[in-house]
DNA sequence: TTGAAAGCGCTAACAT
DNA sequence: ATGTTAGCGCTTTCAA
């Protein structure tokens, strides 16, 4: 590889004088030197070492992106959105790591990320506590979190769908359809944003009127591989629905995400069950498959683009300015309906049958 | 942050003794040395600065990673293996980069990673031509190519899934259930894997006897975000195949990805046909949610977490001995039998009819 | 308008 | 066993 020296070399002048036309400042220059720097330029295919830059600078070509996992494909969305941005806005480019919604693995790769003159990061959903982000914020991290709020007045920003208002539109889309018992399935490994979805669910199963008719299915997951575990306890909590008196059986059920959704549907219709004539299903993310699940399903979609694109912005301006306070941006969500949601079955149950 | 300036004199002795620890040179250090080194390292919170080490010793810590898009879940997953397989071999993190199949994209990532000081990149699917690879490799890139072989004799590994296999075993499979009118669905992009399906396909289909009774559907998708569209296309194909009379319907259809075969068993019930009860599908890829698709999608799976270990050893290996001649691997895919295929329907033509 | 030189944080050859 | 020093490729201040 070439290196500056070698262009100064070959057009005949010093490298201060090569490193100012690298660095635009043309008006310092006179044409011929200029002509003669750019031919040489060209002539060996120079290109700058971005290393001995940022050596010299402290300013990298990286953004750091933390997802749990690019095997969920949310998060695989998410992250071309985020490389897309970051190219575009900021010409930088991606470190991606996948943290498998492990602490550990989280505060490991900060510790790397600012081995490497790293400073900016987008964080997407690690569990509840944020402490360790104070730390990394600290040492001169500029961070935004995903899929989280931020209770804590700190200085990182935090960008989230309105996960609030995203199960509202799942519920009060299913009671308008006559739905009265609603359960929302979630995994048992808390998150922020999972915390955040209950609340809404309940939140709007309250002002529907509902009470002892909209619960919280609570199935173990853990923190698996890409999330594909929570297909697998998708499909595992329908054997327990299908157990259930259908009298007291969920008729509509909202679910924290698409794949839990999808492995529901898959283990409902195993059990027996019809999706939607017995069980209504909403799922949340919009996944690109899910346009194609039989029967599609209906779900929340999530401005994952919009959204990559504010949290790019947010990391450069923190960049620029570190003492920032902390922001807070949701982002509405829209309802995406499909077929997996239809009216809830006409009640047959015995105590009515004598009443027609 | 901390320097090793800053350890060696509050430690009270030379950089080069600090250096010498950080290096594991501990023979050459005293015992007390050492101790107050480690102890001053571990007052400060030092690490070591990646990036004056590396302009130091040329060697980077990060290892370059091209696919078409991990909106794409079988990249996404793919991503993830090579991740954690970079990281436990060669403690290496990940330059994630998508190149959405375009060359021009493709090239000028090569450029940057090149600027970065990154030499181990591992490329998956760009279209058939790979000339542009052979100008990185001459830069002193260690290139593995994912999903493609090496028809040219170069310096760039090729590890893939051996696609004549792999479609070989899924027409095996429609074959042995009784089908004799097979199609596979191939976007009319052209990459080296899908050129390897085509003849895979057409040569397990003349072994089985099947002649003008298989044939290839192509059908446009171009190279969209995330090869989304190859569900759209897949949804697509199905109302021409819907449309043909059903004595020259294909009964058994293998596509070139599962995302593409979930379109299509989509299209396929609009358009009123049942699968596996009228057509047949054979997926490719295993992607997780074709688990719990309806029917389950019975498809190949490729061993991907094998192959990414594979890939991040012998980038090693390139970068060690960068006069290697470039090795083919190709990997065993295995038949995932689920309920996308049963025998074809019994004929029902009006010829056969006074037979009875 | 151009060039010389210091220095970013580190490694390693060399000297002591 | 420990220290001194050159230098990786670049930016930038300062002098000419």
């Amino acid at each position: 590889m070439a290196t500056i020296q070698d262009v100064a070399a070959l057009a005949g002048v010093s490298i201060s004088s090569v490193s100012n036309v690298l660095n635009g400042r043309t008006e310092k220059l006179g044409r011929e030197t200029y002509r003669r720097i750019e031919a040489a330029i060209r002539e060996l295919g120079y290109r700058p070492n971005l290393v001995a830059r940022q050596l010299k600078t402290g300013n990298a070509h990286l953004l750091g992106v933390l997802v749990p996992s690019t095997a969920n494909p949310m998060f695989g969305e998410l992250a071309v959105h985020i490389e897309a941005a970051a190219k575009e806005q900021q010409n930088l480019r991606v470190l991606l790591a996948n943290s498998h919604r492990d602490r550990e693995q989280e505060s490991s790769i900060f510790e790397e990320l600012l081995a490497l003159g790293v400073h900016g990061v987008i964080l997407a959903s690690s569990p509840t506590d944020e402490s360790h982000l104070e730390a990394a914020v600290e040492r001169g991290m500029a961070v935004v979190s995903y899929d989280r709020d931020g209770d804590h007045a700190s200085r990182v920003d935090h960008v989230s769908p309105d996960y609030m208002i995203a199960t509202r539109m799942a519920v009060e889309h299913l009671v308008g359809k006559g739905h009265r018992r609603l359960t929302l399935l979630t995994p048992d490994l808390k998150t922020a944003s999972r915390v955040r979805k209950r609340e809404g669910f309940l939140a709007a199963a309250h002002a529907a009127g509902l009470g002892a008719t909209a619960n919280i299915l609570e199935v173990i997951a853990g923190a698996g591989h890409g999330d594909s575990n929570l297909a697998d306890a998708g499909y595992a909590s329908a054997a327990r629905i299908a157990a259930m008196p259908a009298s007291r059986r969920p008729t509509g059920i909202v679910t924290i995400n698409d794949m839990m959704a999808l492995g529901l549907m898959a283990g409902l219709h195993h059990a027996g069950l019809s999706v939607p004539r017995d069980v209504s299903v909403v799922g949340m993310d919009n996944l690109v498959m899910t346009a194609y699940a039989n029967p599609p399903l209906t779900t929340v979609a999530i401005p994952s683009r919009e959204m990559a694109s504010a949290m790019v912005r947010m990391v450069a301006e923190r960049l620029a300015d570190p003492t920032l306070a902390g922001r807070e941006t949701l982002f509405a969500p829209t309802l995406i309906e499909r077929g997996s949601v239809a009216p809830p079955p006409a009640r047959t149950s015995p105590s009515r049958k004598g009443t027609a």
